[in-house]
DNA sequence: CGCCAATGCAAGTAGCCACTTGCATTGTTC
DNA sequence: GAACAATGCAAGTGGCTACTTGCATTGGCG
């Protein structure tokens, strides 16, 4: 069968120790030992390190689902839902998540896992582009919307792994949100983009 | 003397190949073939990879001075002039700034180098404190605020080296503070932090 | 029990990388 | 022009890493 160390348990070990040591840093004898199984067997079953990344990443982005079904007439609600995603994520795999992003850069194997986060990001797009149509928020490219939305999380996560002593409490979602809004509503906007 | 190739060409050489390539998948060959010079050259010059990395940085920092002497009464300008700082470094040097960032954390030659940007950051705790004293900004840790303010500029940054298609023309640092100090004064908060 | 596939173990391969070294060459300085 | 220090060149060293392989062991399944 598929071995006494479950898929699901490699999975989690790859992710950690990526998330600590960076793609490249990341040595599968390391994973190995984090899994619990012998390094021989961690590329019978998965081949290559690269692709047992890429089954991972899937794995974990599949148990991360961002429910953006229909947007509705509250923006304040459909922002506070990408912002708690988007918290969530950065609070439980940010580190994972910076080093892909620095890494899918220079590294192909890492590139092609990201396909996935991709396709959600243009789900988030339109979700704003509906509430830039409705008047509600700013007119500008939504993906601009969505950076200054997110960024204060994003940043807090990136800065909390540099310098460990600037750890700040995760800031209230709900907080974030009323915030942005109050900037972004098109009517006091004056010269905008 | 020094030799033909000047300090200087060489550290614009790693600074870009480190940004391309991150630190670890920037090879002394890289570098030396980017700077135009041998890579025993390099070695007799400068004497490790990490000695080399740490004084380009330094001298790059050293040219992107940041001016906040005394803070005054206009929150608008303070802020606009951090935000143009953190721009421009981000602009230019945003590759470099996000292979720092992530590498500094399990790679202890790239954290050494982060002194002198960690004791920049405490100088704009100062600029935030002050006008959160004066009633000018929603009282909070200074550091929240920064990554507030700061965010949305990044994770622009950030994002470009992700997916190049998702280039975004830069946000006007005018705008950004504008809208950023409409959600953070104090007055309309409501139960903050 | 007996079969078989997956595993553990240990050793090894091939390639890459930071860093070194010996020697010939070059440019500078007096 | 002579001395000298820095450079280029080529080859090499040692260490690390992804990945492989042969063999003994294990554990479920009929």
């Amino acid at each position: 069968m598929a071995g006494r160390v479950s898929d699901e348990t490699v999975f989690d070990a790859v992710l950690a120790v990526v998330a600590e040591q960076g793609y490249e840093g990341a040595t599968t004898r390391a994973i190995a030992d984090a899994a619990g199984i012998n390094e021989a067997t961690l590329f019978r079953r998965f081949g290559s390190k690269a692709n047992l990344l890429r089954q991972a990443v899937r794995g974990s982005f599949a148990e991360f689902a961002l429910d953006l079904g229909s947007p509705g007439d509250d923006v304040a609600a459909d922002l506070l839902t990408i912002v708690n995603y988007y918290s969530r994520l950065y609070e439980t795999r940010g580190g994972l998540v910076l080093t892909l992003m620095r890494e899918a850069e220079f590294n192909q194997e890492v590139a092609a896992v990201l396909g996935e986060p991709e396709s959600l990001l243009e789900r988030v797009d339109e979700v704003v582009l509906h509430h830039q149509r409705r008047g509600a928020l700013v007119a500008e490219p939504p993906r601009q919307t969505f950076f200054a939305l997110v960024g204060p999380v994003m940043m807090r996560a990136v800065a909390r792994r540099v310098d460990r002593r600037a750890t700040q409490p995760p800031v209230d979602p709900e907080v974030v949100v009323r915030r942005f809004l109050r900037g972004h509503r098109p009517d006091a906007t004056g010269p905008a983009t």
